[in-house]
DNA sequence: TAAGGTATGTTAATCGGTTAACTTGAGTCT
DNA sequence: AGACTCAAGTTAACCGATTAACATACCTTA
């Protein structure tokens, strides 16, 4: 037998759907009297009755469900930073009462994108996390294209704009002058910096607090001490060689951006004989669940990516909840992990 | 303004909401001519008119949405089995024009979670997977639920019981027997079993392929060697300090069941300063992409699990759109990569 | 005793679509 | 000319809830 409805439990009872609905949902204690509403409990139990939420979301134009926009590269939750930031918004979005639906367009989510979205209307908002392959013309797009339209939105790490959005993210400029004091004071000077793609926010943040920090201790980062794979081992490992394979200039401590690239100079330093940290220091910006199985343990800024997802769905929630909530813009901060790699 | 809807685009080209709702679903051709239905396009296209899904899916009765359970611990995605099923997943229903709905029942996924599901009529399917910390017996009350339900499902990993359903796993008791036959063919005797959780299904299943492969080489599988760990690295730690601390029988050769064991065992060996695999041999099933980092790299059996969440998505789709598809179950097979630690 | 308040429901509109069944007029066939 | 077919829409029921507005009886209170 098909699933029973509101209307089941009303004829039953002899009342009104409305009676029903009043009811269980224990709205307005004064509408429906005491007995009449365990006598309603009683047959919905026995009925085995629970809502048709779809129905309900039409009807009170809310569905408690947000939306994840992950730009879609096929084994995305490979990726570690995705992967806890996930855990870090699923627990939220429990905790809340709230459920969460992948939404990874494929392609960039520019406008398509957007569209796709706005017209939905499943989800009660959204979170950006990782527009790695945006350019800032598509985000900027993206965030006033929701912003006019009233959709609430949080962004992870994504945006490097000035508009007053949620946002979550690390400092990462701050990271990056920590990371070269850390170097400077243990006697580096020739400081590489080992990136994925020239056009993450938090590439462009690393590379203002190097360019910063390095000029404070009177060293200068070199254009051609700046690499970026984009993701590839093949490029990483062409990078490298033109940074090892010449005698001077070389340089002593590499700083890497995210995880992946730790994992590229393990390999390289595998491949070469070289070692650590007598060849190259290595330090890295991670995410630490991910770097904790890597031997030998790296010496690191940790990232709380958890953490991250975390606020960026209480803070959407937040803005879906109490609609005259001012945008939030969160930088939290990173840790430091002394390894055996620099 | 409000988003437009069928009826803004029906007053605007004078024609009824029927008309306007057939011509933009393509519907039966010859019920709109090719003109009107121009006219229709244009004005909703110009008024950037996107159907509301939930209105759609409540009339349509089907969401295009599949569920994906898994029980929650906080940091629920740092698990690679997860994490990278759940990329298989969402590959597979973006190619389909799916979505994927994220529900992670604290507790165990026994009854009140079936009821849970049950009533909410969000998706049109379910995927299980991971349903480590139920008993049998819950599992077979969910499944005979949601078959009694019509409810389509697929269990990743996750079932022992005989009832016709959507499975998707590995040949874990081949993968023993294998592993064995490798272990035995290195000239090892004495080997153990470290393993998470005895009332796993993958547990179970490993060690009846270790138990019939070791009888096979004149072998006997000791109770006092097999180990379960819990996913702790404590317990982990307690449980090789009986096996290495004493002298006789020391085991030469251990095989892990998971990956969060490999890790114990290199954390171990790290910490008693024993060499691998002069001490021990360490023979891993594992999943590819969270090994890949590790060094030394292990010696392991991969399983496929992105390959098992395209093809769980995929035969629950099948099961979805086409009523009278039979059950399906699938195992798949493992690869095995020879590294240096066995 | 008339007015007002309170408890307990019901009616009907609404959310935004889909779709079976009906209508109407024009063309076709015999 | 009458019966039949087909194109092109329209009407209205329906999906399964929520909720504002209205109705009724009973109880106070001045």
């Amino acid at each position: 037998m098909p699933a029973p409805k509101l209307s089941d439990i009303a004829r039953r009872a002899g009342v009104s759907v409305a009676a029903v609905s009043i009811a269980l949902n224990n709205k307005d204690t004064t509408r429906v009297s005491p007995a009449k509403r365990e006598l309603i409990r009683q047959i919905a139990q026995d009925l085995g009755y629970s809502p048709n939420e779809l129905a309900k979301a039409l009807a009170e134009r809310r569905t408690r469900l947000l939306g994840l926009m992950v730009p879609m590269k096929d084994p995305i939750f490979f990726n570690q930073f995705i992967a806890q930031a996930l855990s870090g918004i699923q627990a939220s979005v429990m905790r809340r009462g709230y459920n969460l639906l992948i939404y990874s367009p494929s392609g960039r989510p520019g406008r398509a994108t957007r569209d796709q979205i706005l017209e939905s209307k499943f989800t009660d908002g959204l979170i950006f996390i990782n527009t790695r392959s945006c350019t800032t013309r598509d985000i900027n797009d993206t965030v006033h294209g929701l912003d006019a339209a009233g959709i609430r939105f949080t962004m992870i790490n994504s945006y490097y704009g000035r508009a007053a959005i949620n946002y979550v993210g690390v400092d990462d400029a701050a990271l990056a002058e920590a990371a070269v004091r850390y170097l400077v004071d243990h006697g580096h000077r020739r400081i590489a910096f080992l990136s994925s793609l020239p056009t993450l926010p938090t590439h462009i943040h690393l590379l203002q607090g190097l360019r910063r920090a390095m000029a404070e201790a009177g060293l200068e980062l070199k254009a051609e001490h700046i690499g970026c794979c984009n993701y590839d081992q093949t490029q990483a490992f062409t990078i490298l060689d033109q940074w090892f394979l010449r005698r001077k200039d070389r340089p002593t401590a590499i700083f890497t951006a995210d995880d992946s690239l730790l994992v590229h100079m393990y390999d390289y330093v595998d491949a070469r004989h070289l070692s650590i940290p007598g060849d190259v220091a290595i330090l890295a910006r991670a995410n630490s669940a991910n770097a904790g199985g890597l031997r030998p343990r790296p010496t690191a800024f940790f990232i709380p990516t958890f953490e991250m997802g975390q606020l960026a769905a209480d803070i959407l929630i937040d803005s879906i909840e109490l609609p005259e909530q001012k945008p939030q813009r969160i930088l939290l901060p990173f840790t430091f992990f002394q390894g055996t790699t620099a």
